[in-house]
DNA sequence: CCACCTTGATGAACGCAGTTCAATGATAGG
DNA sequence: CCTATCATTGAACTGCGTTCATCAAGGTGG
């Protein structure tokens, strides 16, 4: 069939994931504008809206590669981590940090798009967000082993919330912001506290 | 002098904050557009630049109100707390919480403003959140009572960032949000396990 | 290989924001 | 009361995402 056109807009596709992704990245997602990105890739700006339904799904498709590349960092440190279940959570926590702390503005991204209000979130951000929850709630039931697992399920979105929330305030340099030594001190002090009475 | 004028700039300035204030609790900030606050206050569009420097001076005016009702609530529920520092901490961040389901939108917009980058809080914010701080502090040096000044501040901007993580994340629907009464549990759940040693 | 038709690409034009500023109207001092 | 000064006005400007009539290309049957 349309071969032809498939590869030309599966290639354009790429190529506009690829502007936008270093865009957000350098200049934040407020500099993802539509006649820059076509501009930049060589094409009409009516082309972007072959291949995107608009904006907001160009922005979720970098913001999916950018989840990823959170995920794996995570993934990385709970690998290269001690066995020491408390040490897991804290190698873990401070790796999301550093991710957001290198990747501020990509990182942003993931929680400034707009999203239509009452829809849900993609799959693969679920997904995703499935997958860390899950990394956070080994070393917690490791270290929880009578809490049920409804409790640990609960334990695990508040202390992740509670690192993102660290993280986020941290980073804000408008709020007078903190040191990233200051935020890894405070992550690994509100992680081994919250775990110092294992019941 | 311009007295006229002055009085009717006051006034005008008065009721842009209130039209503001009232669309952004209903609608949300980006329901906030200058041709409905006009046609709202019954002025010309341009009337509105001259009592406030852009649309974002006159959300930061709101949000210094949202920003002191909340502190005013959380203010209050430590007053009506009991003696224990543990269960002061928990009242508190339940308020925080509270505050937020009860005006999301306006709790949103103290968070969603565009700041221009680099540019320091205004005078308003840090104050209002130092006072916060206080009342987070203030139980805490009582909790752990061998730790340092710095320390302390540290836990105390740690634990202000972990309630309010919780809450961000939990009120957040698109992300599979909590029940209000899980939100609260969580809170509970971090504020206790992390003060049940201490030291 | 050509003619035809379907399908995709194009970018000027549209709608809708925030913001400005020349023209108009009000104010206060002489 | 007059006039110089200042405030107010809203049409116009700018910049944005998005659309769609127009044009070009691709594929197909003869």
């Amino acid at each position: 069939m349309a071969t032809k056109t498939e590869i030309r807009r599966q290639e354009l596709r790429d190529k506009l994931i690829v502007i936008a992704e270093r865009t957000i990245a350098q200049n934040g997602l407020s500099a993802l504008r539509a006649r820059d990105l076509a501009g930049e890739a060589g094409c009409a700006v009516g082309a972007i809206y072959n291949v995107f339904g608009d904006l907001t799904d160009l922005t979720l498709a970098v913001n999916a590669r950018t989840f990823h590349r959170l995920g794996a960092d995570v993934a990385e440190a709970l690998a290269a981590a001690p066995e020491d279940p408390v040490e897991q959570l804290v190698v873990m926590a401070q790796a999301y940090h550093h991710f957001a702390a290198s990747n501020h503005l990509s990182w942003r991204a993931l929680f400034d798009v707009e999203r239509p209000a009452g829809e849900a979130a993609p799959d693969w951000y679920l997904a995703e967000m499935g997958q860390l929850f899950t990394y956070i709630s080994d070393p917690l039931a490791v270290i929880f082993p009578e809490r049920e697992a409804e409790e640990l399920a609960l334990l695990t979105r508040a202390l992740f919330s509670s690192v993102h929330g660290i993280v986020l305030l941290g980073l804000d340099e408008a709020s007078a912001g903190v040191s990233t030594d200051k935020i890894d001190h405070m992550i690994a002090l509100v992680l081994r506290q919250f775990t110092a009475s294992r019941k």
